[in-house]
DNA sequence: ATAAACCTTATAGTTAACTCTAAGTCAAGG
DNA sequence: CCTTGACTTAGAGTTAACTATAAGGTTTAT
């Protein structure tokens, strides 16, 4: 099964604009023409797709990501770059997780800190609590 | 204790130009100043742009920040829509947890796929596996 | 008293990641 | 045959969030 640059965007919740940029950048280099120029996805594109994806949404910048395309294409010569990469990820995304804890903590604090003032009727209830200040 | 925008900047890991973007955008209204315009950071100020370095860290836009700012200095008219922001917020980043973990399961599978490819010495290892095909 | 190290303003420049426009090609349906 | 709609390219424009510059003022240490 192949598909459209249209199709695989609807798919992926992307624009054909976006993949267009990722083609120019270089994140998809494997990504076959029909004789008049039109690209047409694999499966595998897709799942390379996933994987783009998924390095963005760690905050990997697209041209860190294009390294990794790059090392694709080399190889067995580069796996321990691409182990090395994923590993240093797995890190990262550990890292985010840690700090969106702390961050859904302060968030709960201050639903806590505002259903009791809006119980209250007033802000004022907290305003002996030296502690919170904002 | 009063703090210079160099001082808050280091102890916020921000830059004072940073700061002083944030001022112009509304976000630190309440921060006084010397006679002569030097800007003077109070303790909970400091708190304050905590609060904002964290609705930041949601992915939340300033503009969207400087709402809350705004309905803060309007007082307790505006405790329902605080109230509601924040529950949105924890909503938000329940969402972004769940996104995180399943960004995590596919990096680990990475690490998984090529540490076996890097003990094998050859990615050839997983060409037979049809699920796995990137 | 003079240089270093801060601060101020207004405004311009940068960066990443899109996002869109213009001009044109191509295949399918009425 | 001709229109519709999806595709192509090159290149320009947008946006958010900084980031820096220029020109100047103030405070502190020698």
């Amino acid at each position: 099964m192949k598909y459209s640059i249209g199709e695989v965007a609807k798919k992926l919740n992307l624009t054909a604009y976006t993949l267009r940029y990722y083609d120019k950048e270089g994140l998809i280099p494997f990504v076959e023409r029909t004789p008049n120029g039109i690209r047409m996805f694999k499966e595998s594109d897709l799942d390379a797709l996933k994987v783009i994806e998924c390095l963005k949404s760690t905050g990997m910048p697209i041209k860190e990501i294009k390294n990794f395309i790059d090392w694709c294409s080399e190889g067995d010569a580069s796996l321990q770059q691409r182990y090395d990469l994923f590993m240093e990820r797995k890190a990262t995304v550990f890292a985010q997780m840690e700090e969106l804890e702390k961050t859904m903590e302060l968030i709960e604090h201050k639903c806590n800190y505002y259903k009791t003032a809006l119980d209250a009727g007033t802000e004022e209830i907290h305003k002996n609590n030296k502690i919170e200040g904002f």
